[in-house]
DNA sequence: AACATCCTCAACCGCAAAAAT
DNA sequence: GATTTTTGCGGTTGAGGATGT
């Protein structure tokens, strides 16, 4: 990991319009930082990163700001490692827009395009490649066609997206985009979520709208006994950038609790942070921290029969114009 | 136990597009 | 319309932990 550097060097890659004489610094979050952050997003929201900055007090360039509190502090961020269900989805959906991180990490909520880059650079890209040189994937092999990921037999739809994706290794849109494809559902149909995203499974229980929801706790912060994560309440917390609701035109409300509340809910994740200062160890975690501290956490659901769309037959190259008319989760702040 | 190598992932950089002035 | 600023993205780096020898 990179040490906290206070040189207060001011990068030009971005950083640059911040008083130019101020010393900014770089490197890893402190924990203090952190709070700074967390308070000043609960308190103002989203605005310009530059402003955030700034008036939070922090001696970070907006661009940094912005950056960590999209992979580190936002509250609805979903930790810990990816399902096989997960991984399957990411080597679909790859297979399908290539390098796009953030398109694919948009049908993955809880996940940043930052942990899907790294999670397939350091991963799954490994996989694949001891897949492909492994003389069991000759054709002959495909016999019996076998997950890359965990070994195990998939479907022969499944199948087949895999080889459409193993005879292109590097595939990307231009590789993918010269005709109409016959996709299969079953590996292609970002829908095909039920066991990776419980939340979809709101959907059955009837509840209505977009909530992410942390219930208080107590002030000090410290530690409740219990876990206790579900899927069935409400709440929301600042609003979720990249995302374009009205491009989307996917519906899910945020509907916003007391500053108080969320003061509370966000001290709890910060002590947690400062409780454990070592930034390496993500399996200690802001959720795992929330439901140390007996916090539900409400996923997202879709309203009406959105989620039940069904997507049979896709032209790959109006899917590349516009991959925003993949279906995805997303919400948007009332 | 000591060292080397591998692996993970937070954070940086540079660029391009969008928005603001 | 030109210029500046901000935002967002993908590629890359490198510290530090894990694993192997």
């Amino acid at each position: 990991m990179r040490k906290p550097d206070n040189s207060g060097r001011v990068n030009s890659s971005g950083c640059a319009a911040i008083n130019v004489t101020a010393k900014l610094r770089k490197g890893l979050w402190s924990p203090e930082e952190d709070e700074k952050l967390v308070n000043y997003m609960i308190r103002n929201g989203q605005g310009c990163w530059s402003d955030v900055a700034r008036n939070a007090g922090l001696q970070r360039c907006g661009k940094s700001c912005r950056l960590r509190w999209i992979n580190y502090l936002r509250p609805d961020l979903k930790r810990g490692a990816f399902s096989p269900q997960e991984e399957d989805l990411i080597i679909h959906l790859h297979s399908l827009l290539g390098n796009r991180w953030s398109q694919i990490a948009a049908r993955l909520p809880g996940r940043t395009d930052n942990e899907i880059k790294n999670f397939w650079n350091s991963t799954i890209k490994k996989r694949l490649k001891n897949i492909s040189s492994s003389p069991n994937t000759s054709d002959s092999s495909m016999d019996q066609p076998r997950d890359g990921i965990n070994g195990r037999l998939r479907s022969n739809q499944e199948h087949n997206m895999m080889g459409l994706y193993m005879n292109n290794p590097s595939s990307s849109s231009s590789a993918l985009s010269s005709s109409t494809w016959q996709l299969p559902n079953m590996a292609l149909n970002p829908m095909n979520l039920d066991p990776i995203l419980p939340i979809l499974d709101q959907q059955s229980t009837g509840i209505v709208g977009s909530y992410f929801d942390v219930q208080p706790c107590n002030a000090q912060g410290g530690i409740f006994g219990g876990s206790n994560i579900d899927f069935e309440g409400q709440f929301l917390v600042p609003p979720l950038e990249s995302v374009n609701n009205e491009q989307s035109g996917k519906v899910g409300n945020l509907v916003e609790k007391s500053t108080a509340d969320v003061m509370n809910n966000m001290n709890s994740i910060i002590n947690y942070n400062q409780c454990n200062n070592n930034n390496n160890n993500n399996n200690n975690n802001i959720n795992n921290k929330l439901a140390e501290n007996n916090v539900r956490i409400e996923g997202l659901c879709w309203e009406g029969d959105e989620l039940r769309m069904a997507m049979g037959e896709w032209d790959l190259e109006e899917l590349m114009k516009d991959v925003s008319s993949f279906p995805f989760l997303d919400f948007q702040v009332e």
